[in-house]
DNA sequence: CAACCTTCTTTACAAATGTCAACAATCAAT
DNA sequence: ATTGATTGTTGACATTTGTAAAGAAGGTTG
């Protein structure tokens, strides 16, 4: 009466089985061994199974957003600084003994709920480059939304510490399901003309031009210090950092200077640089700020000042500081 | 420097601070243990914020909906019915020694993640009623699709089996955080005259319009037998049921018979029901049907024929035998 | 046929988790 | 101040889970 295969194994037939052995566990809350029986199988294949179902996004764990923004706290510096939302990463010890890299995973963890939060479909998102943001593309979980478009903000250049902007920008697509335009050009090149020059490249003029119509961008801000990120990936030299911070300059957001009011330095490196421009992030609807340490207070002050940002993910320290300056 | 309050804790504070445990829990990977100790807090303490994370729906496992239509026999099926997606519930024995009570729970279940993928942004849902409903409304998680509204299809009725009929529109309303409007009026009279006059009253005149324009129905098919819902419910007598059996009917959806060919039979009790009629549910683009059980092989295909299904949810067993007729 | 790969099983153990009961601290309000 | 409610803690315990190692079964390939 059936078909006499014996095992209708097609290729992804297994992904349905995988799926509905996930809602037994998650759903139903069945404990491995009733599953392990119901199916006949061994409990280590079950714990194997859930373990793929995990890995291969077929059960998609989130936290809520709307959670994370619901502290008094987040509600304050919404007002305070007219934003949309503010997201806070409370990290348990208040001593400053945790560490700033599980800091920043957290910070980087909520931001990728606030990412879901905000992008809608069809939304095209520029992604700009730095620790914070390996960080955030490294935590975002696999949840595609559909017809979403994700831009290079800043050309590609190596760094110690961080993976290559390509490769996060590529990162964040893959999570999202969006298709992903790099920008085929360094970020920092030798002199001002051979940059012009090759701004004017059609190819890199496309690319550069899709950046004007953003509707989101996901950036973080620096520092001046001499540990920025500006620094070890060879963008700025130390003396130039030190220029512009003579000129007033407050932070760095997609490898330009801002002041404290959030303005533009066009200082040097300025004209080697191949990125998105100020106004370009400007003209975004949705602009999230991923921030963490309170080194970036003054930097992260500018940034909303400057109508740089209308979401902001940051640590528990750093937003209390924004509360009592 | 900082503010002198002790805690902060306003309400929602400790929802932030859930969210973040959450995510340190089931993002980031660590143990309760560690947790507790980095917050300070007790392990136990920690077990229970999960535990509410879970409850309130701060945090929301979903089973990706797409793996649970990839198999082979799903494909299957939507081509040789025309149907748009067929969601399978593949329980583990086939010797048929699965209770049939777990059997509708997994099916709802799989229905439950079918629905999140189906349903979009604004949709006007039209809710039906049954044992496989009512299974579905609690099988579903705290789920907000922005915009959706929840109709009830079938009227207020008691049933010893099964919640009330707005009971199961409002459950799934609250899950989807729709607005729901649900239908005033029994879902059967004792005379046809009381019925039409009831239907004549402007409110439930316009209760009843709204389900002419759905964008979405969520129903499952009935069989004739006995023990079926509609005999339950005290909505059709076993004698009326053996009439419309003579009379060709081969199922029952939304209260209404309908034949072989999906074609609705308008006898007894049909005069005396207040509900969506077979022409509402046929007019919805985007129609769910939830079926579990051999014995709804017939009904399942009638309904199908009818053009009352787009997507389908069926166990394995059923799924196998509507490809194997 | 033999070698090999993949997949699942069994067994065993360590770690993590859920749960209970009894107890402390804090806060509100009588 | 006493009472009660709430919230969290401690310690103890049984259960569940993750993981490793060794082997069986089936299919593929040379």
């Amino acid at each position: 009466m059936n078909k006499p295969s014996k095992l209708p194994t097609v290729k992804s037939d297994k992904d349905a089985l995988l799926s509905n052995i996930a809602l037994l566990y998650y759903g139903e809350g069945l404990t491995q061994s009733e599953i392990a029986k119901r199916y006949k199988l061994s409990r280590v294949t079950i714990v194997n199974m859930l373990r793929d179902c995990r890995e291969r996004g077929i059960v998609e764990i989130r936290v809520d957003g709307q959670h994370l923004a619901a502290s008094s706290l987040s509600r304050d510096l919404c007002e305070k600084y007219g934003l949309q939302d503010v997201y806070i990463a409370v990290d348990g010890i208040e001593d400053g003994s945790t560490r700033r890299s599980d800091k920043l995973a957290q910070v980087a963890r909520v931001a990728s709920m606030a990412i879901l939060d905000i992008v809608e479909p069809g939304d095209r998102i520029g992604v700009a480059w730095g620790e914070t943001i390996a960080a955030v593309a490294n935590a975002m979980p696999r949840n595609s939304v559909p017809g979403t478009q994700v831009c290079q903000l800043i050309g590609s250049q190596e760094s110690a510490r961080v993976p290559a902007s390509e490769i996060c920008a590529i990162e964040v697509a893959n999570k999202l399901g969006a298709q992903c335009h790099t920008l085929h050009a360094p970020g920092i090149l030798s002199s001002a003309e051979l940059a012009s020059a090759l701004k004017s490249e059609v190819t890199i003029q496309t690319q550069l031009a899709r950046l004007s119509s953003l509707d989101m961008t996901i950036a973080a801000v620096g520092h001046l210090g001499r540990d920025t990120h500006m620094a070890a990936a060879d963008i700025a030299s130390i003396a130039e950092l030190e220029a512009a911070r003579h000129q007033g300059a407050a932070g760095i957001i997609c490898c330009r200077y801002i002041d404290g009011n959030g303005q533009e330095i066009r200082t040097a490196p300025y004209d080697r640089i191949i990125a998105a421009s100020i106004n370009d992030i400007k003209a975004a609807p949705k602009k999230l700020l991923v921030v963490c340490g309170n080194d970036r207070l003054d930097a992260t002050r500018a940034a909303i000042h400057g109508g740089l940002v209308t979401h902001l993910v940051a640590d528990r320290e750093l937003a209390e500081a924004l509360i009592n300056s």
